[in-house]
RNA sequence: UCCCUAGUAGCUCAGUUGGUUAGAGCGGCGGACUGUUAAUCCGUAGGUCGUAGGUUCAAGUCCUACCUGGGGAGCCA
């Protein structure tokens, strides 16, 4: 008989012949004479009640139906006589495929902290909101790739290890093959990269635009999706020393069709979640209103869904970072001294300014754009105004930055310029350089931080939620 | 890395101005119960109070350092 998978057994009418089932026991409940297992195999959230009268069973059979134990069901799909469900499966025959000791199996059928849970990441798969979270997780990696192929965007594979450490992007985590304790050492008493694997000095990348940017001025339209490290000692919940990132790259996009895409991408991301998780959203949504009952009124978040419906209904607010110093000098915290950081023109915005223009005064999501060249990185575009650059960030509610991005410099001789200003050692990135060598073009890009999107999409609070085994400072576990 | 905060049973927590044998709920186990919905009821086991020092007649409680978690900040996606 062919096992039947639960999502699809509750879309069944009852019927007289048996069905198959397979998956791990959530709890058992029951009387003298029949005992109710709520049975889940992950393919969706809700569990099916098994029914089995104990009188059809072997004592040490049932005995061994506890939490957490995977368990083989036949039995008939049946119209339920509880409340709770409107079918249920009347076992005929049951059979324990793995048990689990009730004595120390740590997922109760209870609610847990999310602290506990984390410690427990390779069974907290096993609880609703973890599946609910994966299940979204995937989704949302589904609907990327989706995308971006509609619109005949190229998946570029860019490397894990690179040897360029030019990108200034922060921390990098060393790649090598020496023996740490003795490594052969250069007649200056440096270290000898040259007798290392790759005969250089390697690093872990940071991020994939460089060589994305190689891919798209010859294939038009390219993204990369995929793992990046950072050796940061953050201590955040929005930050991963390893994290999943997208990064698109476009031939002839200038800064408003970059940021058209980025706009247009994260909505149609968020739509998908809507359209193919909703049972899941609303299990997440109901544990969020939860949590915010203990909150003060005016710290509450929107609901879930309707926080989803609401990025999706409005426009984006385009807002150049001169005209955001502005509003920011003009707003009551900064005339009551509530800021705890000045608001100066050429200064990064701290998160109290992001937040307070994203969430108070212009309530959506924002994308700051023309930020002064100073505080962005060499290779973005910079502006006939000589002080800034093109480049932009998209910023969300809770979340901050979601989206970092830019058009990039095309001319060789102001790149170069600006390389050599900041440091940017070029010799190192001649590869790089021939961009803009040779056939030379407008174009755009930016990254999208794949946890960020689905902190926003599940309403979790915390990254390390959101990606199955987290790397963050002192934590590689499993 | 900085600031704040916490660490007591498997889990979530209580534990008074330092004072006798460290408590509860849930979970586990045993039993009861005519179909339950985080079932209910009765009973029961379970603790090196994060680690190492220190103060004191006496430390879960006070002090110091370290470890780990959480919140915020910085860095960013």
């Amino acid at each position: 008989m062919k096992r039947i998978k639960i999502k699809d057994l509750l879309q069944m009418e009852a019927r007289d012949e048996h069905v198959l089932l397979k998956g791990w026991v959530r709890t058992k409940r029951g009387s003298k004479n029949v005992n109710f297992i709520a049975l889940n195999d992950g393919s969706c959230l809700a569990n099916v009640q098994v029914v089995a009268d104990v009188n059809n069973f072997e004592e040490d059979t049932l005995k061994n139906v506890t939490t957490g134990a995977a368990i083989s069901v036949v039995g008939e799909l049946v119209a339920s006589q509880g409340s709770g469900q409107n079918v249920e499966v009347i076992a005929k025959e049951l059979t324990v495929l793995g048990p689990a000791d009730p004595d120390k199996y740590p997922i109760q059928p209870k609610r847990h902290t999310l602290e506990f849970l984390r410690e427990n990441a390779h069974l907290r798969f096993r609880t609703n909101t973890f599946s609910a979270v994966f299940r979204i997780r995937h989704a949302m990696a589904f609907a990327i790739h989706q995308y971006f192929n509609q619109k005949g965007f190229y998946y570029l594979h860019t490397p894990l290890i690179t040897a360029s450490d030019a990108e200034g992007a922060g921390q990098m985590f060393r790649v090598s093959t020496l023996d740490p304790k003795n490594p052969p050492l250069t007649e200056e008493g440096n270290i000898d990269y040259s007798q290392d694997f790759f005969g250089r000095s390697t690093n872990l990348t940071v991020s994939g635009q460089l060589e994305g940017e190689l891919g798209a001025t010859a294939l038009g339209e390219v993204y990369t999706f995929g793992p990046t490290f950072r050796a940061e000692n953050s201590n955040t919940t929005r930050h991963l020393a390893e994290f999943w990132m997208i990064e698109p790259e476009m031939a002839f996009y200038e800064l408003d069709d970059n940021m058209d895409l980025a706009e247009e991408f994260l909505k149609f991301c968020i739509q998908y979640a809507l359209d193919n998780c909703m049972e899941d959203l609303v299990f997440l949504s109901k544990r969020l209103q939860e949590e915010e009952k203990s909150k003060p009124q005016a710290e509450r978040s929107m609901e879930l869904i309707e926080k989803l419906k609401f990025v999706l209904e409005n426009d984006f607010v385009r807002c150049p970072y001169t005209e955001a110093i502005d509003i920011l000098r003009n707003s009551k915290p900064f005339k009551k001294k509530k800021f705890q950081f000045p608001v100066e023109w050429g200064t990064d915005l701290q998160s109290e300014h992001e937040r307070y223009l994203v969430e108070k005064h212009f309530k959506r999501p924002v994308i700051l754009i023309d930020y002064p060249k100073d505080i962005k990185s060499f290779y973005m575009k910079q502006n006939p105004d000589g002080k800034t650059v093109a480049a932009m960030d998209v910023l969300f509610p809770q979340i901050g930055e979601i989206i970092g991005g830019s058009q990039r410099e095309e001319d060789y001789e102001k790149l170069v310029t600006r390389m050599d200003e900041m440091g940017v050692p070029a010799e190192e990135m001649d590869w790089f350089l021939d961009t803009r060598r040779y056939g030379t073009v407008p174009h755009s890009g930016f990254g999208l931080g794949f946890e960020r999107l689905l902190l926003f999409v599940t309403g979790m609070g915390n990254i390390r939620d959101v990606i199955p085994f987290p790397r963050t400072p002192k934590n590689a576990e499993f």
